[in-house]
DNA sequence: TATGAATGAGACTTCATTCAT
DNA sequence: CATGAATGAAGTCTCATTCAT
């Protein structure tokens, strides 16, 4: 099985955070992402591996395009404060938009045993890296304190958010998500910011 | 089935702790839990409704003992400096002491299922209040903001801590937890504090 | 799983000798057996690691038995002549009152892969061992030529043996297997001494 | 679909050959012999029926040549004694002469499924024929006894020399085959001779 | 209370075959 | 003639739970 990519490899993968977010990982047969995508159950295993891989694979996908769209953004802007406000909404708002992917991320994915949550991280640490461009950069401009241990304030920064989102989603995306931005970004400002 | 304690409740506790820590969720059969309590696999549901109850009833005995020793030491402190950096220093000091409780509670429960990750959440409220308790207090002293949204903060504090945590485990207890105590701690105070 | 020996042991074996001489090798299903030996699928692995357990087990079980009546009748006998036709009239015999059992061994179980013959070779030594002994036995009293190349002629007697056998049950077992043997004793015995 | 020959049928029985020497018969597929052969899977569709109609198709064409081999040198030949010893060492030579096709007749193609080994049946009942020739001949010009079985001495003459071959099959073609010959002759002249 | 043998539902994956191109 | 992507049926084994002793 080579990977093939092509309209059915995303057919697969976006009736996979179909399924899954509204089934529960658990629950979520091979079969029954096979029926939701329109395709054969055998048609699975000619563009993934197995299961797992479909994953993976949509985590892999997601997160990509997620990482590589704030990164552009981030690109664009020019003070640290600015930067690090972007980087929340955009993780806020990234999520809102898609309530399943949200699902998914949140709870779902990490229901996934340790070897799958370890291939998991490995696509996550583009994202944390990003994060600690901004704070090093906030360090080299005298904007942050020289004494942050940026291994802490990157697990602060990561640690906050996805907690705020979680909440969010099983509190069933009752209230606005991006609303809390300013809030989540006042407090994290604060908490790096020389005094 | 009445529950009750008794010592086999408490060996097969501490047995599904073992076991689970060492052979992952996914490979914790009751069999398995059985076998390392010295009991047989029937008697395990004369203590328990079935296998999510004893890990429910892990969680809640495990983390019940935990957020109590915190809330006592807690009501000695006065200063609300104090009080953070203790709520902080003695999360990791419990998980710390503790590797295989801090495996189960770090990586494996969180592949439970919804169900049973709500009744975790649960459990957890009580010390999610706790941190309330701290946060109202010094809004109240006037050490922190009056601008800050509680429970923003509160997904701050513990969404750092877990998340500082987890990394811990996940390194595979590498170094020294209860040592990042500081740096957290003043990350966090900085970041609710007045300025 | 420790294999455990028992009542449900041997109704699995004779289960599973009856459901792939009716059905064939591929069509035997593990759910078909357990259905025949009166219980559930799950039973089987309580008494075998898996299904090609059950075959090698068979014929280790059956095989056995049919080597140790050889060997015990043979140790009576006291003419080499007698011997062999006695080998002979018994490997007929067994499969014989069998039919079902010659079925498989002569048909079914040559259809599993190169590990399972190998394993079943391995059974099929005992018996081969004991063919080698009564050729030794005539050299030695010199009713054999000494010329004999002793492993062809343990091939020539068990292939010849084999595949009379293989013919009846091909033909459906339309004649009487018994009454081969004098034909085939005066052959082999032929082949074997000295002019 | 007229079954028809053509420089790809042979390059997919050729391929057959191989792969199921190379990988076992069970793990042999369609795909992999398509691939082997250099066509498309579904190109092998075009020649043969199902991938039944491969095997057969393989063993006749073999086992044509095979017999017809061994019936053109059985011609020339005068005497019975060694037309017998010729078709023994054909048997012997052509075997040895291909490993592959060896390990696939001896085998591979016994872990087929019953109607499978009777259509091949089908095709040695030739061969038996021609062996049975022999005998008669034998019989008739008085060198072999008149109260032989012929079908019973058919099955020792192929019997015994498949079984000779199975043996040195499984033994890893580690000794001379055709060596075997005078001692599988010998023995099997000894058995029919008239005393 | 305690045991542990027995149950049986449930799902991932393979692969021979088809058919639109 | 030739391709190869797509199909979909089918079976082994695990493990939480029960219940007779």
């Amino acid at each position: 099985m080579a990977k093939r990519r092509g309209q059915k490899y995303e057919q697969i993968i976006e009736a996979a955070v179909k399924v899954i977010a509204q089934n529960g990982y658990h629950n979520s047969q091979v079969s029954k992402i096979a029926k939701e995508a329109g395709v054969a159950d055998g048609t699975i295993y000619l563009y993934f591996k197995n299961k797992e891989d479909i994953l993976v694979s949509l985590f892999q996908e997601k997160m990509g395009a997620f990482i590589q769209k704030i990164e552009d953004e981030l690109a664009g802007e020019t003070s640290i404060e600015e930067k690090l406000l972007l980087l929340i909404v955009m993780h806020l708002q990234q999520l809102e938009a898609d309530h399943s992917l949200a699902i998914v991320t949140q709870l779902e994915l990490r229901q996934s045993n340790i070897e799958l949550r370890n291939r998991i991280n490995e696509v996550l640490k583009g994202y944390l890296k990003l994060i600690d461009t901004v704070i090093l950069l906030g360090i080299k401009e005298g904007l942050f304190s020289e004494d942050i241990d940026v291994r802490i304030a990157r697990q602060m920064i990561f640690g906050t958010i996805d907690e705020v989102v979680t909440n969010w989603v099983m509190k069933e995306h009752k209230y606005k998500l991006v609303a809390l931005a300013p809030s989540v970004h006042r407090l994290l400002l604060n908490a790096l910011r020389t005094k």
